[in-house]
DNA sequence: ACCATGACGTTTC
DNA sequence: CGAAACGCCATGG
């Protein structure tokens, strides 16, 4: 356990806070956390995501391109993909369709 | 303290 | 329009 853990936490937090359906990028949760430039610990913490009591659906957080970048991180390869379809979102290759439809704002939805 | 890595993002060629 | 390089920042060795 890390003493600097606010971080982490907010992520996780943000992630969990992410509507049925939709989905976010790691560069807005960075922002909306005051660290926009640090979307790449986004990611970081997602990787750690395993490591919190409770689950995180980092299934809803992708890249800016609303690419699945980080589903070969999940334990089947199409895992992330079905998750998100489950949603009604529709996954083809990887890519999110109508990411921008999908996509939501922290900073916008949560204010 | 320094070097290497990473589920990103933006700019440049 | 597509690919590559650079930048940013936190964690680990």
């Amino acid at each position: 356990m890390k003493s600097s853990d606010n971080f982490f936490d907010k992520v996780y937090q943000v992630a969990r806070l992410i509507p049925y359906g939709r989905v976010t990028s790691y560069g807005a949760i960075a922002k909306h956390l005051g660290a926009a430039r640090s979307a790449r610990m986004v990611g970081w913490a997602m990787n750690n995501s395993h490591n919190q009591s409770e689950e995180v659906p980092a299934h809803r957080v992708v890249n800016r391109k609303g690419l699945l970048t980080g589903k070969h991180h999940f334990d089947g390869t199409n895992l992330m993909q079905q998750l998100l379809e489950s949603e009604g979102i529709k996954v083809i290759d990887n890519q999110i369709q109508d990411f921008e439809k999908v996509f939501w704002n922290p900073s916008e939805e949560l204010q």
